[in-house]
DNA sequence: ATCAAATGAGACATTATTGTCTCATGAATA
DNA sequence: TATTCATGAGACAATAATGTCTCATTTGAT
């Protein structure tokens, strides 16, 4: 096999680490083993530094929302409905979305290449869908944008709080943004 | 006097921290000092501990973010007046509230009386607002008070990064949450 | 059942950060 | 001018987190 360290033990670190890390980037590596159900030595053996670690979770999660939303958007109707998918598809990467907000990546070049990547796609979709009409023409798509990332992490809060199902949420927030930003102004 | 230490100095450490710790919650104490052009023997003059320093600054971010609050709504026609009068006067305390939502800080059960406090008094407008007619009845509250957190921060970012004016700024808030939660849908 | 590989526990050294202290300097005040 | 007080610089000890290592145990595959 290519990695000959087990792969659950692995992933148990990554998905601790998301949790953990999204809601404090300041956690020690001993928390993290221990919600993982993991030693610290076994950590280590995984992830050499903090840095390689949180690193490798930028690059996760950068990669795993990047996937989701060519998921969503592969048999979508129109750049409109593709951007609902996506929506849709990215509120239960909450914990990725939170991680990449919350963690100072501003220092490594590469991440910061890749995070520019993933806001330009979005950027992309969003302008699209605008040209089909379903945001006002004069709202600046940077804008839009950042009002999509703000619902997102709104949506994926109200569904950690027990304040609504996913479903609640994912319309919610697409109602929100499209009167909000809609073509047509009452 | 009542504190004998020049206030400059504290003010000059206060609002240093805000700044580097809203984006940075783990930036250490030399680094604090050094942005707030004072010596680290100085800081710890004024601030005991770390955990002194940032339960102050929480103290000192919620006390001015209700101040600000509480003076927008003090000369409003309306409760919805009242509501974007506050929107406006939140958004150039971005650094407040962004310290206040990366900073963990749920250890402190003060703090998160008060937090709890301030999050109530948004509801409270919020929810006489949409009594009055701004938004729409069947949407609940609590999203309604959540969208306007984010889209605060999004303005703030939106600020920070260049891309609009302060006044530019409210004028897209509060367009995204009048009319993406507004009573009257197309 | 055997063997190789991964793991857990814990000791250990290293490092970064924190917090304390002293002393000399500069500024405000009387 | 003399005095008081805040400050800066830096030495220092204490602490917390990190990273490395060893060894016994467990797990999975053959």
């Amino acid at each position: 096999m290519n990695t000959p360290i087990r792969l659950n033990t692995r992933d148990s670190i990554i998905e601790a680490a998301f949790v953990l890390f999204s809601r404090n980037p300041g956690a020690s590596l001993s928390e993290l083993a221990e919600r993982a159900g993991v030693g610290r030595a076994t950590l280590h053996r995984h992830f050499a530094n903090r840095d390689d670690l949180v690193r490798t979770l930028a690059l996760i999660a950068i990669e795993e929302m990047d996937a989701a939303a060519d998921a969503a958007s592969a048999d979508a109707q129109s750049y409109s409905d593709a951007l609902r998918q996506t929506l849709q598809a990215l509120i239960p990467l909450g914990d990725r979305h939170g991680f990449l907000a919350r963690e100072p990546l501003e220092t490594d070049s590469d991440i910061a290449a890749e995070f520019k990547r993933l806001d330009r796609e979005t950027n992309e979709l969003v302008e699209a869908a605008k040209q089909e009409g379903l945001f006002d023409s004069g709202i600046p798509t940077a804008w839009i944008t950042q009002v999509f990332d703000a619902l997102l992490f709104a949506a994926w809060e109200s569904i950690k709080l027990g304040e609504s199902t996913n479903v609640q949420a994912v319309e919610l927030a697409w109602q929100t943004l499209t009167l909000g930003l809609g073509a047509t102004k009452k």
